[in-house]
DNA sequence: CGGTATATTGAGTGTCTTCAATCTCAGTGG
DNA sequence: CCACTGAGATTGAAGACACTCAATATACCG
């Protein structure tokens, strides 16, 4: 298993994300200068905060990233999976972490230095360009979720960020959701308490939209939930 | 006025913001490839979704840059005065325009094309790099609003948005906020709904916190007015 | 001096939050 | 095997907060 994330050039993240510009040979540079570590859920990469000294990528398992209100609310602003890197906001404005890295899925992280990323920003326009266009696809999804949470309702956001936890992770055979959520980390996204998300999930399931089994959640009628986050 | 904005090299945009890195050959290159227009407040540099073919330089006035909901209310995400540029997230992504910009105070602006700048990035790695190290910190700041607005009431995020628009915009001589909203911008900055902005102010001002003549507001008792725009 | 846009105020209502109590379930130790 | 425990999930009740709608006032523009 840890076999395969030896080496970047065979590693998926090279195939798909910002990797994909570089060469065989800068994947090589990247390997000999990264190292790989295994987390289980609950630990915590970094923290809103602190200094990073290199980007993370993510060979497998999830992480949650969230700042914390003054209040100790957290506020879940992304995840990261497969292929997903993070960190790299803080190693290129070099500035302190703006969120909390959090892993909820047991997780293979690569670490790799500020230095070498700097250096191949320098020596790779392309791969500096694709960093460059990563935050902007991420600057753009923050504002649209801005725009999303200033203009509608607790209900409608729910039902858009069900949309959205398929449409990132997937489902099961049967149809549930495969990431699995608290009912606290759920309201910590759509930014509600806890107790309105019940209400409203066992609304949705009353009307036949979705379905639970214990804490696992099945979008049955995704066209009724697609109206219902989006009812104009 | 317009003689100031014809070279790049005595522009003020040129010591601070992005360009800062940039060589004086570089700047004369921009020169000899940028226009000038003039605008009008209401006008509408470019619309959400249109594609657009270079970035906006903001030599004089002010522009708000806003998302739209599906019912039409707008989302104001960020302002751009003097010196700030826009619509480079959509050149960079080579994606539609993600927020339409419209001017709110008569502005001078310069238009430097796409290709101009693909070139520049990829000649320049400073240059790269400061691009980038922009649109972390706008990600930053979109993260942060997404967080209030999750979490704090309208009050808390009315008191936080004026004492922005007084950091970011300054004062006249009497202390009045030198930009002028009106009250239905400003709710669309906060988020909230025209009526609920106009109470909540006389609310402000009934405390002595604030003060308005017509529709000019000035900001009395800062100090308070951070306590309650962070009540922890 | 109209006419239009913006601002203000009031009343009524609905959504969401808060707080407190209860329930469920998985893991633990006896 | 079962009671115990703690975390998470659920439910209920009360009330705060903010929104909508409608009416009116004021300011601004030509």
């Amino acid at each position: 298993m840890v076999e395969d994330i030896h080496l970047c050039k065979g590693c998926a993240c090279s195939k798909s994300s910002i990797f994909s510009s570089l060469s065989n040979e800068d994947l090589d540079y990247i390997d000999d200068n990264k190292s790989v570590n295994l987390y289980k859920k609950g630990d915590v990469l970094y923290r809103e905060g602190n200094r990073i000294l290199g980007i993370y990528c993510v060979n497998s398992g999830i992480l949650k990233l969230y700042k914390t209100g003054l209040d100790g609310k957290e506020q879940i602003i992304a995840f990261a999976q497969k292929g997903d890197i993070t960190g790299y906001r803080s190693v290129l404005s070099n500035e302190p972490a703006c969120t909390t890295s959090e892993v909820i899925e047991d997780a293979a992280i690569c670490f790799i230095p500020s230095n070498i990323i700097f250096s191949l920003v320098k020596k790779n326009a392309d791969f500096a360009l694709s960093l460059m266009q990563l935050t902007c696809k991420e600057l753009n999804q923050a504002n649209i979720f801005i725009k999303d949470i200033a203009q509608k309702t607790v209900r409608e956001r729910l039902a858009e960020v069900l949309l959205m936890l398929e449409d990132t992770f997937g489902k099961d055979a049967e149809g549930y959701l495969t990431i699995s959520l608290t009912r606290a980390e759920l309201s910590n996204i759509v930014g509600t308490a806890t107790e309105s998300v019940i209400r409203l999930l066992s609304d949705l399931k009353s009307e036949n939209v979705i379905n639970m089994t214990g804490k696992k959640i099945k979008i049955v009628n995704k066209t009724e939930l697609k109206k219902i986050s989006n009812p104009f």
